[in-house]
DNA sequence: CAATCATAGACTTTACGTATCTATGATAGC
DNA sequence: GCTATCATAGATACGTAAAGTCTATGATTG
């Protein structure tokens, strides 16, 4: 679980569509990046994994864009982030013949911490509290 | 909260520190170098920042070297990565003009869950259990 | 068929961690 | 005091991955 600003863009986008785009039009990547004043091609590749990982579903065309999948009140920020980051730990340890580096287990201890929470965070629940964004 | 390769030689080289020299003569850059083989030139880099920020003791001269310092068994992982990290969160919100960016606040949340973690697993600790590393 | 939209690959740029080199300064022992 | 041994510090170079751009291609709507 790392993060990049690539993270940061993929959540605002999942958090924007759910809000704006729930069960309407599917919205296009040009409004999404207007939106957080990113490039439209750097975004669509941030999209195009998201789709490629089944959070969201894309449709070309006219009027095309992009669309929460269905049941996406599931979703959790842990989906999200791995869906862009992958499975790679924060932490890999530097010494080459320790299979079993302590250092290493305590880290990933502490990162299981981290994810858990962040497995309990969907999208939808924070639609319900305050929305500052 | 964040983690480089640095920080990793430093938990390694901490750990070292406690297992061979707690109580006895310093032991100089060279060997903690070999042992982990990196550049004593790197390394100490690294060393000096865990000085300055008052985990180890430094003494020049033949016969120098580093040693925790006293009351070393209340270090933490925490205090070690902060000394060489800073206190950077591990993700900054990338909107212009969002002061309490909702996605921000979870993050923030689920790092402090890995902090504590951190926080509460000290080098001495360690010690006690199996010693792989 | 033309406009609108997503997808994809190659490419450039930027940033930062990693590492090296070299010079300087302090201490111990002879 | 001289010399060997050790830490400290700054400048510099290197490597890599993220960040971002450009251009071409493919799909869908009207």
């Amino acid at each position: 679980m790392k993060f990049t600003k690539a993270t940061n863009y993929a959540l605002h986008t999942m958090l924007y569509l759910a809000k704006e785009g729930a069960k309407q039009q599917p919205i296009g990547v040009q409004q999404l990046a207007d939106h957080q004043q990113v490039s439209p091609t750097y975004l669509s590749k941030i999209l195009t994994k998201l789709v490629k990982e089944g959070l969201i579903t894309s449709s070309s065309g006219a009027n095309g864009g992009y669309k929460l999948r269905n049941g996406w009140q599931q979703l959790s920020f842990f989906d999200i982030i791995q869906a862009i980051e992958g499975k790679a730990s924060i932490f890999e340890c530097s010494l080459h013949d320790e299979p079993a580096c302590i250092v290493k287990r305590v880290m990933e201890k502490a990162e299981e911490q981290m994810e858990q929470e962040l497995r309990q965070t969907t999208i939808a629940s924070l639609l319900e509290g305050k929305s500052s964004e």
